[in-house]
DNA sequence: AACGCGACCTGCGAGC
DNA sequence: TGCTCGCAGGTCGCGT
């Protein structure tokens, strides 16, 4: 069940594994996969049969893979809004297409969302949503497979916009300055380049709201989900419920860098995974579940404290309809707007 | 603008 | 054994 690292893991699977690759075939499995995709499953595996693969691009916990000659590109519409009217614009030269794309196809793993490069001869996966093949190439996968458990993932085709900032759309190998259009609502993230503190901070301060709703904002910073915000507060020793219009600059900092180094730390160790849910592109799990300091460790002893000679247990509490956890010593909770 | 809630789903373990 | 309940890492859209 990823945030930021585990799909930067998985985008880095990806990238050797389908840079490049032409899909040959699609089998939506389960249509309930691609239901954001409004065009429904024929249109789906009409446009990306064909479709070249040219990178693996990331912004938060979105994926999307920019597609050259796809069969009905340009135009500007792109296979979902379906107003395609020819494109008649590049069909002069086939060759331009390969590195002009205006469509890419999107991911988003949801809770439970997987992407695996399989053979041909392994099982299909009990929860398997969606197969591509792939055109074959030396040593390589020949499928790239959607398994989601769940179903909150799941797969669509998108338009790629040129970024409100100019930056690049998000983490890829050849960056370019599109972003897929369901991604363009979702702020940079802590471990992107272009993630500016300063704007952060200045929205921050302007929000009447709890930091940890706020860290789970994916329009003020992405990539930050329910274990990474806990685990950063806990490093930050602030409580999810501070008001964001007291907290000071070196507090805001305090807190990003902390999410910025435990995920830094999550991507070093592959991704946390409490169980096979989650796994990498090549099916291993990830180790970083050994080193939470908060998540998950209601009733446990908190590590700072305990190293300090205090005695302090873990709580959990319900908030925003999930759980959170906060060392009630080293994390008291604010007091009426102050804290 | 902010917030709470339901919807979208399956499966697991705890407790009875 | 089998039932219900609560819980799970995310996002979207609605009503207030």
């Amino acid at each position: 069940m990823p945030e930021l690292p585990e799909v930067e893991v998985v985008r880095r699977g990806l990238v050797s594994w389908m840079r490049g690759r032409t899909i040959t075939a699609v089998e939506v499995v389960d249509p309930r996969s691609i239901r954001r995709h409004a065009l429904g499953p024929e249109d789906f595996a009409g446009n990306l049969e064909g479709a070249r693969v040219l990178d693996v691009v990331r912004r938060g916990k979105f994926l999307w893979m920019p597609l050259a000659d796809t069969p009905a590109p340009a135009g500007g519409a792109g296979p979902v809004g379906g107003r395609s009217p020819g494109g008649a614009a590049d069909a002069a030269s086939p060759r331009a297409a390969q590195t002009q794309t205006t469509v890419a196809l999107m991911a988003h793993l949801g809770m439970s969302g997987q992407l695996l490069m399989q053979d041909t001869a392994v099982p299909d996966e009990k929860h398997l949503k969606v197969r591509l093949r792939l055109s074959p190439a030396d040593g390589m996968p020949e499928q790239l497979r959607f398994v989601d458990q769940r179903i909150f993932g799941g797969l669509f085709l998108t338009s790629l916009l040129p970024t409100s900032d100019g930056g690049p759309g998000g983490l890829a190998e050849t960056p370019l300055p599109l972003i897929a259009e369901e991604a363009s609502h979702i702020a940079r993230d802590p471990l992107d380049p272009y993630f500016s503190f300063d704007d952060f901070y200045r929205r921050l301060r302007a929000r009447k709201t709890g930091l940890k709703r706020a860290l789970l904002d994916q329009g003020l910073v992405s990539g930050i989900g329910n274990i990474y915000a806990d685990e950063a507060l806990w490093r930050a020793k602030l409580h999810y419920a501070r008001p964001t219009d007291t907290l000071r600059r070196a507090e805001a900092l305090r807190v990003l860098d902390a999410a910025r180094e435990v995920m830094t730390d999550a991507l070093a160790a592959g991704g946390t995974s409490f169980d096979s849910l989650y796994v990498n592109v090549n099916g291993a799990s990830g180790y970083f579940d050994r080193s939470l300091n908060a998540y998950g460790r209601e009733g446990q002893e908190c590590k700072r404290c305990a190293a300090a000679g205090l005695i302090s247990t873990l709580r959990r509490d319900q908030f925003m309809n999930r759980s959170s956890y906060t060392c009630p010593v080293c994390q008291p909770r604010p007091r009426n707007g102050r804290w």
